[in-house]
DNA sequence: GATCCATGATAAAAGCTTTTAGCAGAAAAA
DNA sequence: TTTTTCTGCTAAAAGCTTTTATCATGGATC
């Protein structure tokens, strides 16, 4: 006979139920206060078999913590939001607390109006997250009474901020490619302007000194295969191994390589970055690739904005977490396949 | 000089501000009740000035509704979810209703867990979507005390239910392969226990009639592939259009056609299925496909489940949304691309 | 001058939980 | 026996808003 009627069960049903006072229920329940063993056993029991639940609007209410958070993201396709977010959301579910997801569309009213309506909620933190695309959040998030962590986005100085590692990453497929015997590395990546295309960059060139260039483009399929077309066009020597950007890159350079019947890995080894599985794992042959572990990188901002909204300290400016080499066929590698 | 301590305003503060009563504050501030038009005018002013914002909490705590809803997903990946999630979202927060995003990584225990959360939260209606994966709902939904709106995904008889149109989308793509010109139309798809891929092959089947194929394998970008090679080295006429049953598929297709220099659109026209413009624009030539409108879907998702939290009517059973054709270029439309 | 009505305001209750302060009774100490 | 100390429980307040019922005032009606 659980909760039959259409009212939700409160603690003053409880009460009634255990024949208690309502504090010695809550008492009982929480484990707070004086109660007596079996009190507190039997108000449990009672508790269980109506189904009481407590509500959490009201406890929120009085307790000034809402046990929810905010996610503030631009991202629209979610290629890199989605997986975080359910990094954030898995680790902080087991804490009680809630993620509302709000998509701004880049649209700076849109944003204004979820922030007023995450405040107005009272939720203990806002993630943002820019997935690249700006880096500038789109709205005023600094004098904000409640804990900010940023991830993928860069805030004020010494805020709590998340990024993998790219030069980690970068150096990790250039080693990857020394260790195979390569020699001739090529990196072709997406724009100048993006810091991340940057760092990459130059973690390539300090590892692979000279002789090593770095070509700059965009983020699509249709630059690598331009730029392969380019350097295999031009006289000299040619590369025996091409780090790309991104796993889109990748692809277009695997296509544009197959276009002239170069062999893969046997004449270049091509390494990604992204490990954007449905790219990586369809390549002919599947790409080994560099994975900037969303999902850590979404637990990490979860116990963040966890710890913050206690009071308790988090890491203070910018945390790079390291990339992962994952490795498949494109690199010719006698390890064994993901 | 708005708000500069560290407290939220309370109404209290602007009924203090304002010298009336909390309840003259708050009739004044909703336009309840009776108030003269001088006062309201001026309980409005000092609200903005001190910057008060009402606890959504508090408001939620006495109407019983939190206007916030939830949203349980299992896709991890978040190609559809997102873009449809962000719909819901945009059209959700004009009313004031925010949205949860619960994922459940196909753990039942972890849906279990969201949805208890969701409950004690007070949520006004649960969205669940499925993508296509498995379409029975990890959880028991269906004796809640709140509606559930199931999209991608099929509830019990007669819930309210949102389903692209598989059939009308599949017919779009035949009915433009034959518009220009073509007869020997071959359809490759996904797997047969996927309803979408047997919906949208019965459709395609109806539509070409005698000499019509639909080979069903999985949706992946090598299947396209090597249903490609098996049916170009087998005796008897060639296809001169291909409709495939996802845009990887088309895309493995289009490899493979490239392979054996079969020319697209020339001698084989292409047609895909999703627009998911990441794979659908960077084949070449870029594919014409099918859009599912999903960000249409969390528009039609959200307005519902807000008619239903209100007490009102939504379309009860499936309604299934219309899809789109994406002119690009694999098919040599003489119209202009996207 | 007495009664009625409309207006504009207010006090208090309700919504559900947690926490603080306090009370009654029993056991222990003086 | 009287005082102190525990123990187990409870009443009441607090948290913030909306709503209901009530009240005071001034003008209109008889």
């Amino acid at each position: 006979m659980k909760n039959t009627g259409d009212r939700r069960r409160t603690i003053y049903d409880v009460a009634k139920a255990a024949g208690v006072s309502i504090s010695t229920a809550s008492n009982a329940l929480n484990g707070t206060g004086r109660t007596n063993a079996e009190t507190r056993e039997r108000v449990r029991r009672v508790a269980e078999e109506i189904g009481f639940r407590p509500n959490a609007l009201a406890r929120g209410l009085l307790s000034k913590r809402s046990h929810a958070i905010g996610m503030l993201t631009n991202d629209t396709y979610g290629r890199l939001t989605l997986p975080m977010a359910a990094g954030v959301s898995e680790v902080l579910v087991d804490h009680g607390v809630s993620v509302f997801l709000c998509a701004t569309n880049n649209d700076p009213r849109l944003a204004q109006l979820h922030l007023e309506a995450l405040l107005d909620r009272q939720v203990d933190g806002i993630i943002f997250t820019a997935t690249r695309l700006d880096l500038t959040p789109p709205v005023q998030l600094s004098r904000l009474p409640i804990p900010v962590v940023y991830v993928f986005a860069e805030g004020p100085a010494d805020s709590v901020t998340f990024f993998p590692d790219d030069e980690q990453g970068a150096r990790l497929a250039v080693d990857h490619l020394k260790e195979l015997g390569r020699s001739r590395i090529l990196h072709i990546t997406g724009p100048r302007d993006y810091l991340a295309a940057r760092i990459r960059a130059q973690s390539y060139l300090d590892a692979c000194g000279d002789g090593a260039e770095a070509m700059f483009g965009d983020w699509s399929e249709e630059w690598g295969h331009e730029a392969v077309q380019t350097v295999f066009a031009r006289p000299g020597a040619k590369p025996d191994a091409i780090f790309c950007g991104s796993d889109e890159i990748a692809r277009g350079v695997i296509d544009a390589l197959r276009d002239l019947d170069v062999e893969i890995p046997t004449d270049v080894a091509v390494v990604g970055f992204d490990n954007w599985e449905v790219v990586a794992r369809q390549t002919r042959p599947p790409l080994t690739t560099i994975d900037m572990e969303l999902k850590e990188l979404g637990h990490r901002a979860g116990l963040a904005i966890l710890s913050l909204s206690k009071g308790e300290p988090a890491p203070a400016g910018i945390t790079r977490l390291p990339c992962r080499l994952v490795v498949r066929q494109s690199c010719g590698s006698p390890l064994q396949s993901d």
